[in-house]
DNA sequence: CCTCGATCTGTATAAAATGACAGTTACTGG
DNA sequence: CCAGTAACTGTCATTTTATACAGATCGAGG
């Protein structure tokens, strides 16, 4: 149902460049003139089809009143999370403390979250304490990545390696011991993959 | 000239904040009811005096043809320099890689641009090759600092200390050695301080 | 005192834009 | 073959919007 013709993907492409271009979003006439329709009403009807299948909402009597609902998402920006309160999913609401825009091309897989580090058990990874790391959300992890993983409601971000039944969560610093966790014994939850490292020149940075 | 007045300012904040909750901008009379002016000329008078101070543009005769001049920097995003050519400014076009938006609350003081650094003399500062740093364009360094200076058409980053007429570049890695400028011999560029650090996930990071 | 800019009211109108109705064409699945 | 949907053309009444013009007030500066 949420499938978009190449049409209707051409035009919400299309109402995104405008909106970057103009700073506003099109009338009917002049995304008719842009796709060299001969009538407004070509244009009306595609926005409909778009709003129908929850794309962008229309605000009726307004002038250019289309609302891209994904923008709406892009402006809240990605959840930084601080401390994790115990039990909770780690995208509660209560354990965001801010939320930042970052642009979505800059990392890859998209990030869902960030993650404040603390500690400097991954500073060999340039992983300092206080950095923020973008978390991509999956369960699905290969070894040697560096991974957000929740072992007995503690949150930590290590190297994963996986044996058979047993996994270790390796530190990126001598100064630690890596974590065997046997998960017939133990429940591993793991809260997604690093995909990026951000430091802010503010706070007790190794920095100015 | 530019100066704004306090009612100016609140008119420019109102556009702000009307652009971020309805995703188009706001009508004269959307401006006038929202400021309790009896009549849309109120707001449009506004509107041309910012328009004359260079704050926003007005498109004429489109239907809320507002542009604010700041968004539009902002959707630019900050530009990502790579390879310097020797000789050219820092922000020349010709070193432009790409521009990615980044929420300006993130990094303080407001970053200018990204630099990409090569090699890994500042690893122990948690600052790897390939790593992106954000840079505050600003000739006013203060030692201990990691800033970005040209050195001989080089362009490198490196931890600050003034010791009178001596600059000492600093590694952040014992296999580097400081790099000592005599001032009264050498000119030394400084292209910034850096702000921030962004790692992406892709590349030859790492981690993944 | 006079002028000027900032900040408004009040009125009016042309242009821009929405949104409805009546058709057409082409393709797709039953 | 028929119904349904996507993708249009063509027209137009109504509403929204921009924008011009004619005032009014108030405070700052010469």
């Amino acid at each position: 149902m949420n499938e978009l013709t190449p049409r209707q993907r051409q035009i919400v492409e299309f109402i995104q460049q405008w909106l970057m271009d103009a700073g506003r979003p099109p009338t009917r006439a002049e995304i008719a003139k842009a796709f060299g329709f001969k009538s407004p009403n070509a244009a009306e009807e595609h926005l409909r089809a778009l709003q129908r299948k929850g794309v962008l909402d229309l605000s009726p009597g307004a002038s250019r009143g289309i609302q891209l609902k994904d923008s709406l998402r892009e402006q809240m920006g990605l959840p930084l999370i601080g401390r994790v309160a115990a039990g909770k999913p780690i995208l509660a609401e209560e354990n965001i403390e801010a939320r930042y825009q970052i642009d979505p091309q800059l990392f890859s897989p998209r990030p869902h979250y960030l993650l404040k580090v603390k500690g400097m058990s991954m500073k060999d990874a340039g992983i300092l304490d206080g950095d923020l790391v973008a978390v991509h959300r999956t369960p699905e992890v290969r070894s040697r990545q560096i991974v957000v993983a929740r072992l007995e409601n503690e949150v930590t971000v290590k190297r994963y390696k996986q044996d058979g039944p047993i996994v270790w969560l390796m530190p990126a610093n001598d100064d630690f011991d890596p974590i065997r966790v046997d998960l017939k014994e133990q429940s591993l939850i793991i809260e997604g993959v690093v995909v990026g490292v951000l430091r802010q020149g503010t706070g007790k940075g190794s920095f100015q």
